[in-house]
DNA sequence: GCATGATGATTCGATAATCTGACCATCGTC
DNA sequence: GACGATGGTCAGATTATCGAATCATCATGC
């Protein structure tokens, strides 16, 4: 897992690390620009995965942390407006998770500074080269994402 | 930031994160069945980038945590041998962060599963696709590793 | 040479995040 | 209806993380 200085070519895992992470930043650093600072990076972590209704162990799953932990982070988000849980209707043991008000204004603030940091990118590879990269990564997804 | 579920192209970053955690999950996975358990996923975070020998700031800088963290993250690394901690030469202020004996036999385990992992991806995405992908990410590294 | 701001690192204290283990309620199945 | 599986929560301990302050050394300008 360690690469030397001397290293050259870091892994494929390294080297989808520094997007992801990049965007991660650009994201944060908009929403904290739009008043959103009570987010944590945790919090976005799960928050990020929040659908129409989520399952707390769905998104356990997906942002890779226990059920547990993605529950403690929930109750954040919960408190600070971002999401609300109700009732699963299918399920009387399960409560789903979506956005609540402040959730949706944050969600419209992420999707464009997506959008914008996408751009920068397509910009710097060139359209048909940020295409490939997109088609490349979907291909990937379907033996490194074990939820869907 | 959020994702729906009727979300059906995630953003770049995201579409990243797949493989980048996958990988990771890989190789904690390999290291905590070949007897390294003790590492915890934050302190490998660091420990990968430790090279001949780092400083501490650019570590954390690297791994995008405060200089505190990492400070506290190879306090741990060090106590548990695998890295070591020697005077900086050329600066008496710094400390340069080495790999000890323990964290040599780390890394031969980490590249081990790092090369089968990427054997497995290539052989999904197929062998020119692979080198497509790895190229892109190079040049993409370019916008988004503020750090070489 | 020597002030002075910048840099590398540490300490301290507070808070957030994370895991294990245990537990409870409900679901599905047989 | 019993019984294993699943969705969630509670409790406790540990780890990670940050902000603020501090200290020593470096580098620059004079």
């Amino acid at each position: 897992m360690a690469e030397g200085t001397s290293e050259q070519q870091p892994n494929l895992g390294l080297l989808c690390f520094f997007p992801y992470r990049a965007m991660e930043a650009r994201v944060m650093d908009a929403l904290a620009e739009a008043g959103f600072d009570d987010i944590t990076l945790a919090q976005s972590r799960v928050f990020q995965r929040v659908g129409d209704g989520s399952r707390l162990t769905d998104l356990a799953a997906q942002a890779r942390v226990t059920k547990q932990t993605a529950g403690f982070l929930v109750d954040r988000l919960e408190a600070a407006g971002y999401v609300e849980r109700v009732p699963d209707p299918a399920d009387a043991r399960a409560r789903l998770v979506r956005l609540g008000e402040r959730g949706q204004a944050v969600v419209a603030v992420a999707r464009t500074v997506e959008a914008q940091v996408e751009q920068e990118w397509e910009r710097h590879l060139g359209r048909p080269e940020a295409a490939t990269l997109r088609r490349l990564l979907g291909t990937l997804r379907e033996v490194t994402d074990p939820f869907r």
